[in-house]
DNA sequence: ATCCAGGTATAACAGGGTTATGAAATACTG
DNA sequence: CAGTATTTCATAACCCTGTTATACCTGGAT
């Protein structure tokens, strides 16, 4: 089945290579040839591993949606669902923010080479899944939707539609952030992106009041995770 | 001063072609040959005219962003500044969903070429008041925000915050509308875009029952307005 | 009539993605 | 163990797209 996978890991390295060089030099620098030299490879590798650029172009995008669903799983759930919302939103946004250039073609905004992605015409089976993984990430906001309903934070309605409003402000926000509104820095966390969450929140049936303290409780789990992390050295 | 003004609309031409090119064929399709051969001169005419593709695709940004701005201004101000929120939501979704392609650009999330567009990279001229053109349009959301607190539907806050919540919450659905998700044709205006406006309406201090019934005036208005579009035979 | 300045076409160059081809390396087969 | 098939990879070319160098042409000024 197998008559010569000597070196296969180039399949890996070469995905690698592509989002390092994306982080580095924007979707300019993902060029077949850069990436051959970068792995000491030819470009030929680029089509025998993956058929054209445009193929590894969508592992790159599916590379994206998978980090960014771990990353939201690692959330977690506590006893308060509507603090893990904000949990969620703090961790999509730094997500994003920290690779801006990986996200920007990962939600199909930039294609090198000015391909456009519009998710129905996905045609490559990397394509496809990372489709799948882009519902994986969504599904995270759908479960804590979910609970925030359970537990009367939120009025009883559809936990999709509900996600949905959710999913549209936080990725309208990092969105816009990412594309230099809101100034830099972290500046629009505070201003706009938590308090728009607990303008949802209230709209959706929470108080006020146990909006704002969810709010408080999130920053402050943020808090110590940064801290940990730091001191953990990794990240 | 003017030594040969033999064809000057040439320059106007090309932007035109570039978003017809655009509307047809997506990104791919924006490329001066083609652009050349469409207004009919040699692919210099971009180079006098503009200095290169980069340029030409600020100035289809710019177009992009005045036609939007445009669209929000004939919106116009009713005695209801909340039912103005939701027609400026319908306006902006609409004039975004006439032309996807043009405004994947405009953006800044596509760039043939694979360029960024990250706002405080512009360079160009027509980069720099492209950028003013954005905020043109943010500002017809800002003082309809205005009106909406002086009214008292809206709680006393900043308004640009408040208006830059409305801004992230229509952007993001408008964006993930535009790649595929909420599936096809106009399902998502009913059960996503209008709750979302219901839910940040009453989290920004208006109640249930009015903001429903200012959803429901915005709807009539445009249903009139589609209308007369339709009978007046233009559009 | 002559000169001059700017727009234009032509043709070449540069740098991308892609492909044809052959060599090298491995697993299966006898 | 020899041979064969199959997959990977390097080389070199090809095509297409943005760009540029150059000469021409036009229209107004002198």
């Amino acid at each position: 089945m197998s008559p010569k996978p000597r070196a296969t890991d180039v399949k890996d390295r070469l995905v690698e290579a592509a989002i390092r060089l994306l982080d580095d030099g924007g979707p300019e620098s993902l060029q077949a040839r850069k990436l051959a030299a970068e792995v000491g490879v030819s470009t030929m590798a680029v089509y025998t591993h993956f058929g054209g650029m445009a193929a590894l172009v969508d592992e790159v995008v599916r590379t994206g949606f998978r980090k960014l669903s771990a990353a939201l799983a690692e959330v977690g759930e506590s006893d308060d669902p509507v603090a893990d919302v904000f949990s969620l939103a703090r961790t999509y946004r730094h997500t994003v923010a920290e690779q801006p250039q990986l996200f920007a073609v990962t939600f199909g905004q930039i294609a090198p080479g000015g391909k456009r992605a519009t998710l129905s015409d996905l045609t490559t089976e990397a394509g496809r899944e990372a489709a799948n993984e882009g519902l994986e990430a969504f599904d995270h906001i759908v479960r804590a939707t979910e609970r925030a309903i359970e537990a009367g934070r939120f009025r009883p309605t559809d936990k999709y539609q509900a996600a949905a409003q959710l999913w549209s402000a936080l990725h309208g926000f990092v969105t816009l952030e990412a594309s230099g509104h809101f100034g830099p820095g972290e500046q629009g966390i505070d201003h706009i992106l938590i308090p728009l969450g607990i303008t949802l929140s209230v709209g959706l049936g929470d108080t006020v009041e146990r909006a704002g303290r969810s709010a408080e409780a999130a920053r402050a789990a943020w808090r110590a995770k940064t801290r940990n992390a730091r001191q953990g050295g990794n990240d």
